[in-house]
DNA sequence: GAGTGGTCTAGACCACAAT
DNA sequence: TTGTGGTCTAGACCACTCC
């Protein structure tokens, strides 16, 4: 129907990565927000000139990075943050006996403050930033396991913490909602620390304990730093688990 | 050419899943040994009688895992274990300026023993199976940074250590070409633990000091168990890098 | 029954590697 | 020049969901 991409250019692409790009935006532009039908194959296909098959091939590589869903016989859905999705994109410590829960969370501390250099550098920000600080400690099995800072900016997320309402336990699913943000990936640095007393008195432990601390890094559908993450986790009765394959 | 694949069994699988699976045992017999070029897309379509797209599908599942790679105008190749498939795939330990390298590996111990009950478990052996254990401290930056311990069943890797030979660096490259045994995936669990006596001299740090256990179990085409691991990092100079997407 | 995504086919042309 | 994988198309039928 229309002609294969000209060549012209060094940042060649295939027409399907193309369509997968224009797709992408549109999502990304909040036209079709979490939990949207998208049109069907054919009609996407007919509005941008291009054959089922390649239409499909940009849609499969969207349902690839976990951005959509396909779903026999209804459609492709926008995907959205559920505790499904946190726990198996996002969640990766595991109890000793292989079982995986999402923690409860009891919130410690939150204040309004700048971003040190570390925190800026992390996130990209231009140094002494506005940011949100959370602390808050998290149960497993109902027994305190892990203890979390959380750095948003301020920026990004006006009001929040502001009300009275009590944060939710799962905050990339309010992060989507009220803000219109979509946490689509992150990157973790895993390192061995000592429990500090602050952290050994939040979780009952003799400080010096060794903890698993992990900082994450989350970025957004446009690869755009939106939250950083600093969890300790007391690992003798949780592990992290990454299946490499 | 052929009819579409049949509905009547409840395991139906589409056709190319069954390309798929009939390539893979292929690959397990020894068939196509690593680093062979596969027959090309028509030949292999034309001798299963399906179409090139099918078949195409099939490859693409077993590039998607790793086990061949596509290159264009060339052919399909069976999947080598190299020092840059061991790095991207298998380590995901990084300098603090994010740079990655291989470690170097001094050898400590090797003996032969029979497993423990833990290590029976985690490689679903039977109880009191032989094994061969191999203690050796491994250098990033010509210092020394981990030690790690590795327990592999004696009757996959005869003879394996018993030469004077000394022990490869990277060991699973000496496992496909030696024992025709490739390392398809990894699962690996990470705790904080403290130095023991032992950790501490060879790492030249304080017992007790905070490391990063990683227990690995690597599984081979057919996801036997074949390796145990277990990696003590001191976390001072590196992490653990985990990208979630 | 209507509409969706999932599978399969057949054929065309392109980019790339090897000779 | 030959042969490979990569892209793109057009059309068919199937399995599934929903009304």
């Amino acid at each position: 129907m229309t002609k294969p991409a000209p060549r012209d250019d060094l940042a060649f692409k295939p027409l399907y990565a193309q369509i997968r790009d224009l797709l992408l935006k549109r999502l990304v532009s909040g036209e079709w927000p979490p939990g949207t039908l998208l049109p069907s194959e054919t009609a996407l296909a007919g509005e941008y000139g291009v054959s089922q098959g390649t239409l499909r091939k940009a849609l499969d590589e969207l349902a690839a990075e976990r951005l959509v869903v396909r779903q026999q016989g209804r459609g492709t859905v926008v995907a959205r943050h559920d505790n499904e999705r946190s726990l198996f994109q996002f969640f990766h410590i595991h109890g000793a006996d292989g079982r995986r829960q999402l923690p409860d969370s009891k919130l410690i501390d939150l204040t309004r403050t700048t971003a040190d250099r570390e925190e800026a550098d992390a996130l990209a920000f231009a140094p002494r930033s506005r940011v949100l600080r959370i602390e808050r400690v998290r149960y497993l099995d109902g027994r305190p396991a892990m203890v979390e800072t959380l750095i948003l900016p301020q920026a990004l997320f006006p009001g929040l913490g502001e009300s009275d309402e009590p944060l939710p336990n799962t905050l990339y699913e309010l992060y989507q909602r009220r803000y219109g943000i979509t946490v689509a990936r992150a990157s973790e640095q895993l390192r061995a620390v000592a429990a500090d007393p602050c952290d050994a008195a939040l979780l009952g432990l003799a400080p010096g304990t060794p903890l698993l601390e992990i900082r994450r890094i989350a970025r957004d559908l446009q690869n755009r730093p939106v939250e950083l993450r600093r969890s300790r986790l007391d690992t003798r009765q949780h592990y992290y688990l990454n299946e490499l394959d």
